[in-house]
DNA sequence: GTCTATAGCGGGATAGAC
DNA sequence: GTCTATCCCGCTATAGAC
């Protein structure tokens, strides 16, 4: 079964969104990457910014798809957590939901905005919810200000990448991982049981 | 004393930069933003790339300014630490350097990227400094892995930017420092005394 | 030093043929 | 559905007058 013109592209727009951003994102690139002409991409969208929308909208259910494949995972709350933050990722490449947060034309579009902002909150709602269920398992201690802790494990995800984009280096975004790791492994409990 | 042509295009650029990244900004912008004409700029200027590099680097420049004077002020590490996070910032827009770490013509130039790779290299240093000197005098755990928790510290205060900005709210940019800072915490030794 | 004119190219979209 | 032609505008830079 072939791709048709509507999902190259998107995947197409996905692509470019990621690699460059939307400003630095052209109808003709998109098209060209696509393998169609400017009729068809006109025919099934209305122009740019629909196509994006699309396109964030896919690739925001994808992260959280991934995401919810490791917190929902075997292991106590510390290895879920390690298993997301550790997970095969095109560092480099930098999350192609957070790159958008720094586009002007995304952000002053509510639209556009829109599944950046569910994303991020959805992430860390599940976040939370996983060292809450460590805590109550007394894998965790008790004093863990869980939903702190849980915006705080995001933005290292994201600002890894944004010092691993600046060294050109997966290095910085492994230490910033590992780091954090290390301060939330002072917070579990010695004689931690995991949920059996 | 009057701004000179010069310095109001770098200083229109700098702005541009920070609000719109590189490939956003065009020489029209700047030169309009300056109030100085097409023929002025590429007499003091080669172009838009020359122009970007001298406000990268001033811009550089600035926030290793701003940081000094918190980490080299007086206080435990933790405050120090504590006063350069929590600092007065305009969190909704960003950060001016973390920024152009999305920018694919910046991160494709190695002379435009130095500048960035520079100032995060350097700010990681100088927080390993400081977590050092706190171990040094007792105030902090020996174990504490002062060299992965200045990248994680880092990468906190850039992915809050990016968590701010997608959810068009100062929130989760303090909760997340809150959180990391509520971590660093449990590593300080009840008897801390500070440096006298 | 600063101005205007001009150039070539690409962005983003519309129109109408096929 | 897809193609080509066309449009208008802005980007980035150069040229040469003042």
């Amino acid at each position: 079964m072939v791709m048709t013109a509507q999902d190259r592209l998107v995947e197409s727009t996905r692509e470019l969104l990621w690699e460059r951003g939307y400003v630095g994102t052209s109808p003709k690139a998109i098209q060209q990457r696509a393998g169609v002409g400017q009729g068809s991409m006109y025919h099934h969208f209305a122009g740019k910014a629909d196509l994006a929308l699309v396109a964030v909208r896919r690739t925001a259910e994808d992260m959280r798809a991934q995401a919810e494949v490791r917190l929902s995972g075997p292991g106590t709350a510390f290895e879920r957590i390690s298993a997301y933050l550790l997970r095969e990722r095109d560092v480099l490449r930098g999350c192609p939901i957070g790159r958008l947060t720094q586009d002007p034309d995304v952000v002053a579009s509510p639209t556009l905005r829109a599944p950046l902002a569910e994303t991020f909150a959805w992430l860390r709602g599940r976040l939370t919810e996983v060292l809450e269920e460590g805590r109550a398992r007394g894998e965790l201690v008790e004093d863990l200000d869980v939903s702190s802790t849980a915006a705080t494990i995001v933005a290292v995800l994201q600002g890894g990448y944004v010092l691993a984009r600046s060294a050109e280096s997966v290095d910085p975004f492994l230490d910033a991982v590992h780091g954090v790791l290390g301060l939330l492994s002072a917070h579990r409990r010695p004689d931690a049981a995991d949920g059996s």
